[in-house]
DNA sequence: ATCGAATGTTAGGTTTCCTTACATGAAGTT
DNA sequence: AACTTCATGTAAGGAAACCTAACATTCGAT
């Protein structure tokens, strides 16, 4: 599994998304409604996201704050989109990467600081785990 | 949001925490049940796992296809979490290593490849997100 | 004043998860 | 062989979280 697979990997409920970017549930329907996201869907029919799918809706979030309409958001996170894939053409495999990336994680915890709801501060997850 | 933070922020529930180790929900709530694991709960009551967790359960499915009972494993999982603690505190504040993750995450995907149903090859997941 | 875009709200139904309790298979004991 | 114990399966009843669909509201633009 590599790095692109797990971050397209179906993850997270509705409910958590939720926390993690501050948009309602009604949002979040409305902009798939409006083929701005794609999650998933477990077997059941409700819906599964990335982290793809979050960077994305934090994405949204941020245009629609500086004042953008769905139109224009569609058009901007499309956009968005075309250049990570033309940079996934050019960059090398990602095995490579992630070597590093495990060298780099080592450092760990214990418990949970019991911190229960993180209102994920805007884009930090995004910063993270994406790339614009 | 520091790389701690974020590996023991409750995110999954019980759900797909069974996708991504291979475990049935009664065996990982058995194992909550004798002290091998300590998710979160929503404030509806339901389970929600960390990485860390996540990490956490796939180690001890290890220790248990070779064959430890649960009081042995009880033992290493506790051992292995103090020595990731003893790390942490020796290794420097990983907001350095935040800057060169970022760096390193420079490649991005777009449409999910429709997989559905990843079963998380065992160790994967805990060897990216977890550090033993 | 009207319209459309974005979001809120409500209702009814389905899925997922919860706990509790009892059942079962495999291993070890007596 | 009968008994225990451990780890897991399974079933029941209920609660939480999610679903879609429909209607309501707000607000900026025409």
């Amino acid at each position: 599994m590599n790095d692109k697979e797990r971050r397209s990997m179906p993850l997270f409920s509705i409910g958590i998304v939720m926390k993690l970017t501050e948009l309602t549930a009604r949002q979040i329907r409305y902009y798939e409604e409006h083929g701005l996201v794609f999650p998933e869907r477990t077997k059941g029919n409700q819906r599964l996201f990335s982290f793809n799918d979050v960077d994305r809706l934090l994405e949204i979030k941020d245009l629609l704050d500086k004042g953008l309409n769905l139109a224009g958001i569609k058009l901007m996170v499309e956009e968005s989109s075309k250049k990570e894939k033309e940079k996934n053409v050019k960059s090398k495999d990602n095995d490579l990467s992630l070597k590093e990336l495990r060298k780099i994680l080592r450092n760990e915890l214990k418990h949970p600081d019991r911190l229960g709801q993180v209102n994920l501060r805007q884009g930090e997850l995004s910063r993270f785990f994406s790339n614009r």
